[in-house]
DNA sequence: AATTAGTACAACCGCACGGAG
DNA sequence: TCTCCGTGCGGTTGTACTAAT
């Protein structure tokens, strides 16, 4: 029937990583960059499927991904989002660009849902997001309703909506901007993660010095010099954001996507991006929210719909 | 102190899409 | 134009951990 399974079955390890398996590819691609994952397990002598490869390395092993608690404003975030685009983590997660559309995806599963069904148990509703709960899943893109282009053409039309409730999800918290720019530590709740996913976060560590190779640079360029391995270099050191969104938002992330990762040419704009988050603050927050509360820009709609350039040009943020 | 239930996270699976040949 | 391959996405499952009894 289908298609074969990507790999074959017989002889590739599941289950759980280990720190040696981790290593192993976190190597490989610091050499060889991430892609062609078929021929990372073959490559790397890694008994995994190269999705499996793949997958450990978007979700846990690249850089700049932020673990742990998701504070308010990402919550907040995640819900009017999940309302407005539905199931589309990969789009949702192009929106916080420090986050795993599998982070988020689980976040919703086990938090958010509840939160909102029982907020809307209580009859009350945090104002706005409750409808997100509830059109939440059925609610605002009607899944296979039609083709993905059709849908990312209505989103884009709806961006204006989508700016409209974003705004409002923002401002629920008038929060610091400052809580924006640099937010919450994650505040790893010490003993509930998992002791391999914190090794995990070990070897993301590793990379770090292979991200800025010298000390606290401005990392890509200076790696640039590397230059065989240019995949590598290119890829890598943005990695801390850059892979976040070029990876979820990468392209059938959807209108979301487009709008927020729209990586033109994608890396050297992101890379510089790169640069400001691992600096320290992620930029996603306040360039969503530059985004957002800068009205006057008008190039909503029909930017998107053109040449998608509101959060497509990130130069403009900076 | 032991057992059970609930929760959170990591990983896998199948499907769909886009690009290359 | 068609087919195949590689990749990404969303849903689901499995497992470890924590809290409650």
């Amino acid at each position: 029937m289908g298609r074969p399974p990507c790999c074959d079955k017989v002889g590739v390890k599941k289950g759980p990583w280990t720190p040696e398996e981790d290593l192993m590819l976190v190597s490989y691609i610091q050499e060889h960059g991430p892609g062609n994952w078929r021929a990372v397990p073959t490559n790397t002598g890694l008994m995994r499927c190269s999705k499996s490869c793949r997958l450990r390395w978007t979700n846990y092993l690249r850089p700049g991904i932020k673990r742990g608690n998701f504070n308010d404003q990402e919550e907040k975030l995640i819900v009017h989002l999940q309302a407005l685009l539905g199931n589309r983590w990969a789009a949702i997660a192009s929106y916080l660009p420090e986050r795993t559309d599998n982070d988020i995806k689980n976040y919703w599963n086990t938090h958010l849902k509840k939160k909102l069904k029982k907020m809307q148990d209580a009859g009350g509703n945090d104002g706005g997001s409750e409808g997100a709960g509830a059109g939440g899943v059925g609610g605002g893109v009607p899944k296979a309703a039609a083709p993905k282009g059709q849908w990312e053409r209505r989103l884009q039309t709806d961006i204006h909506t989508a700016r409209q409730a974003l705004r409002d999800a923002l401002s629920l918290e008038p929060s610091q901007p400052a809580a924006l720019a640099a937010p919450a530590l994650p505040t790893p709740s010490p003993g509930s993660v998992t002791t391999y996913a914190s090794s995990a976060d070990n070897i993301a560590r590793l990379l770090e010095g292979w991200m800025r190779p010298g000390s606290s640079s401005k990392g890509p360029e200076a790696s640039g010099s590397t230059s065989s391995t240019t995949a590598t270099t290119r890829q890598q050191p943005q990695c801390s954001w850059d892979g976040a969104a070029s990876a979820s938002a990468s392209h059938s992330g959807g209108a979301a996507g487009a709008a927020a990762a729209h990586t033109p040419e994608g890396s050297t704009e992101t890379s510089k991006m790169a640069g400001a988050g691992a600096g320290g603050a992620p930029p996603a927050f306040s360039m969503l929210e530059n985004w957002l509360l800068d009205d006057g820009m008008g190039h909503g709609e029909a930017g998107l719909m053109d040449d998608v350039v509101p959060l497509g040009d990130p130069s403009e943020f900076f």
